[in-house]
DNA sequence: TATGAATGAGTCTTCATTCAT
DNA sequence: CATGAATGAAGACTCATTCAT
């Protein structure tokens, strides 16, 4: 009895979602964060739809296509992010003080758009990612070379190990953000510990960065 | 659901794929590499079988359906890897000497099983990730302990930084060789390079581990 | 599972068949008539759909599944035949007179639903039958019980064999009258003779149940 | 973990089941109580080779075809009953004495073959039954014809109701049967009753066919 | 006799996509 | 703009059937 068989009511036509205009912000809404939870290949059409409170056929609509939501969502959504993260670099500037600035505007948009890591992680970064190769249109190589340059040449004075890989660890940093922050959840779940905020991770990578794991006291200097 | 009699027209059960006897392996390895490349999500059993030379139905027959394939793969691979990696860990060691340890063993065990980062990040880390629950099972998290007290130990003796997680660095060192080695094509595509091999991600991330981004020599040291 | 974008060659969404509306009775009608004839089990929604000039797939969109489908055809069909044939029942009739009641009713619902037998005989009464457990919840068993206790009031009075089960001889007749209309068809081809009408059927089982195969003696005859 | 991924093991050849000889005979068995329980439909080669302890293979050693399977059925089980309930039929019986004795027979023979009333509602009398026109092949028609020719002759006599049909009252007769015995299940779920027992059943039919409701008259309770 | 491996056909079900209204 | 109806193309899963061993 619980079960319900649908009969579908003949009355087409008048809309019922988005009494504030902009159904189409809506559904890019709901495209994020199913994609975020589920992932692009496991979020159908329906689902997005029904999330936002309209019919599947409002997706095409807007949309046309699978494929141009996906267009939608890395150009409206996932370049505007990139670009506010890379754009500022300044080509002037010390690496560390680069770095730091790609690092706290990072996290300042992902606060924003809490959905970024996790679809960064599995989108973009994975092999046969379903959005890779459209963000990889909007990466602005130059500015991440403006940033490994500046490594190089931290190394070449002294001031920054000469073990590192000055591309990796452009890499390495990004990616130790978007991990920790894709993470989250995951960490709580394994250590029943509450989700670390994202400041708390942001010193936690910060920390780690500059020192590895080695102390900067006295104490320990001496001791070596 | 209708069971009349049914006289196929081509002859069925002649062997024609995998002369070489074990089938259910040839199903496995196919699945671990498509999981990588594709996800699981977009994974189909028709394509697991076709790489592998069989028919759909054979995946079947081995694996019931699509839980219990996953299943198998989380236990007769993945919970096969994480053990090579935690059971050495000995209570007694020193931090740096165990997180070595641990990365050491989980890079060996992925040049064995190269499908491992991209799946790990995928369908473990991410929320939604579709082994992720069944990997947490088999977690050995009373070893995963054992390094965050020793951290935590080398922190109350100084020897190491104050400022970090102690079990959020056990997350960092082990997401720093997952996502490196998970996006070594990400990178190679990125950068027209060639993808990096294991050793010297691994190199660059025990630098980094060490020391973040400040040398180790003298000059550097004295100047602060 | 895969989500990949997916051009239709043809076009689809053209309406084609069942343009006079209720391509959901349609499909409800289809569905009891192949029960009928092929019994549950044996009946896939691809006969379903195509008996009505459609789609599995709309057998999807308006029934969402089998299970679905089954409590369709009981609650909207087969609940209604129960209801018209027992609610009329009244608690201070005569034995006989409820009976005669019951019997015509049904006789009378099953020209409208001349598929009820047959469906009634292999799904509810059998062990095993898909419909049986659905059925059973709207089974009026307070009504039955009332027959059940007139039968037992007449048996007091000595104006019903006292040989009789009270609650039994309720489904001697209603069975009678199942077997008889589900059989017809059957008689009919052992017998080559043509099938026999509803209303002879009726007459038959009356006279059976009035004085089993004893002719009507003179007294009894008298006394009418 | 409840989950068992099947690891076919590689060693054929050795049997299992049916230590005392038999198999054939266990996998009929196995078939006739599945057919009874779920009907021929929904009862697979695979299900019925388990419930013997054999595999699937083994149904076509020994009956070739799910066709063949089902003239075995019939052959060999339905048709000794056929002909153990009509054979004795003698043309100078009474036709109360031939009725008697038809019922009589059939009791005894379900008793030891309790899958039949099932089997035969579901299967023979049922329109699209499966085994409906196997089993029309066996039938002793010449016989069921004594019998309506007996109730003729008692009908000319005046000693049978002239109401009832003497083709009819055959099927009336047999279907009763049949009927109550098949449902006994049924009745004893939807009452919460025990089970009827075949001879309680047995006495109830008797009853209902000779006197119908009425209570047996002075003059016929003397005539006995 | 008996088994395990293999297959093709078919069933249920989901879904992107289209179109008339 | 928005909906409901409709469809074809898969995908998971089942099963009768066959054959080498």
């Amino acid at each position: 009895m619980a079960r319900t068989a649908r009969k579908p009511k003949r009355s087409p036509g008048r809309p019922v979602a988005s009494a504030d205009g902009d159904a189409r912000e809506h559904l890019l809404t709901a495209a994020t964060e199913l994609f975020a939870r589920q992932g692009v290949a496991a979020t159908t059409f329906a689902a997005i739809a029904k999330r936002a409170g309209l019919t599947p056929a409002m997706m095409h609509y807007y949309f046309k296509d699978r494929e141009h939501l996906l267009d939608s969502v890395v150009n409206e959504k996932i370049a505007t992010l990139i670009a506010s993260v890379w754009s500022p670099v300044d080509a002037n500037a010390a690496p560390e003080e680069m770095m730091r600035g790609v690092v706290e505007r990072l996290v300042a948009g992902i606060e924003r758009m809490p959905w970024i890591p996790s679809t960064w992680m599995r989108e973009v970064l994975n092999e046969g990612g379903l959005l890779r190769s459209r963000v990889l249109r909007t990466l602005p190589f130059d500015k991440v070379r403006l940033v490994s340059a500046a490594v190089e040449r931290g190394q070449a004075k002294g001031e920054i190990q000469a073990d590192l890989d000055p591309v990796l660890i452009v890499f390495s940093m990004l990616g130790l953000v978007m991990m920790h922050l894709a993470t989250a959840p995951f960490f709580a779940e394994v250590f029943h510990r509450k989700e670390p905020d994202p400041q708390a991770i942001g010193r936690h990578i910060t920390a780690l960065l500059r020192h590895g794991l080695k102390p900067t006291s006295n104490k320990a200097r001496n001791r070596k």
